[in-house]
DNA sequence: ACGAGAAAGTTGAAGCTTCAACAATGGTAT
DNA sequence: ATACCATTGTTGAAGCTTCAACTTTCTCGT
């Protein structure tokens, strides 16, 4: 019994993986510049838009890990170093005393509002305005279902990154 | 004088944005994964991928960097770490004697061999294979291209990390 | 009511990445 | 030749991420 023979990825394949790998890289990398020029990382930025889209601009830290799929011990530390920043704040809450709401403070607030219009340009400029609205729609139906599998693919034993 | 507008992204271009940058979170974190099961990490496999691919097995370490996108400092220390678990050597280079080669060693190779079927066939689950050749070929056109300007977009002053 | 196990978060240590400074060599113009 | 700047690569410290262990509280079955 032999291993069975791999099934290389064809050439024109080999290509779509290899861009898509090396646009990404290089994506995160222009995009992470851009938020240090505004003093944030880019979980920092992750996390105030979570916040600020939520209802009273909090969220418990599993529904916040969750939608920013990081980990909860990551995402522990990182509340902690953006409470000592002041762009949130700890609140424990009544009802279900092992939780916490991770709080957007007005400071936090104030930092999304500015920071958010560059971001955006950032996107467009590099990703989206150079797509054709079809474009758009084919990315949408190829990473949208992608990302559901993976999601159900996450062990469910460890930290999970559960559903949305 | 006002600051312009923000050029918000419409429903399906955030979708699209959205998707994309779960799917890719999800599936790095899937493909990671699947290389710590055979005790190495993604830039481990990455590097593994670039040398084995390369005349003699070896490459200057810039040439490395630019291959695997990896920024010189990073890649030093990862190189160390690697010749610590036997998977590469250095070697330095007559004819420019800054310059140093980073060589695959036998176990070197002999892991890239065992390891890359089974990320093939990750990377078939859970992205290729899920794609019609029209897919495969929209994406290509929309990555390839975008990696090529974002690479233009490096500084060229610090770590650069240039064209392949 | 009780106990077992699940869930929510935190912690500290180890490992990895980033940053700035550095050493050494090579290239080039004068 | 020599002075000057660019290139190649390394280093250590600081910062971030991961991992495993832990505490506290909740849930559920009996």
């Amino acid at each position: 019994m032999t291993a069975p023979a791999p099934r290389w990825l064809s050439e024109a394949e080999q290509r779509a993986w290899r861009s898509y790998l090396a646009a990404n890289r290089l994506l995160a990398v222009e995009l992470e510049r851009g938020h240090q020029q505004h003093g944030l990382s880019g979980s920092d930025y992750e996390v105030l838009v979570r916040l600020s889209e939520s209802p009273e601009r909090r969220l418990r830290m599993w529904e916040l890990a969750k939608g920013t799929l990081l980990e909860k011990s990551r995402l522990s530390h990182q509340i902690t170093r953006m409470e000592r920043a002041g762009l949130v704040r700890r609140e424990s809450c009544e009802g279900d005393r092992r939780g916490q709401f991770a709080v957007l403070t007005e400071h936090g607030w104030d930092t999304i509002e500015k920071v958010a219009p560059f971001h955006v340009e950032q996107v467009r400029a590099f990703f989206i305005d150079r797509l054709t609205p079809e474009q758009v729609q084919t990315l949408t139906e190829i990473f949208a279902p992608m990302a559901e599998d993976l999601r159900k693919q996450c062990p469910k034993d460890d930290d999970a990154i559960g559903p949305e």
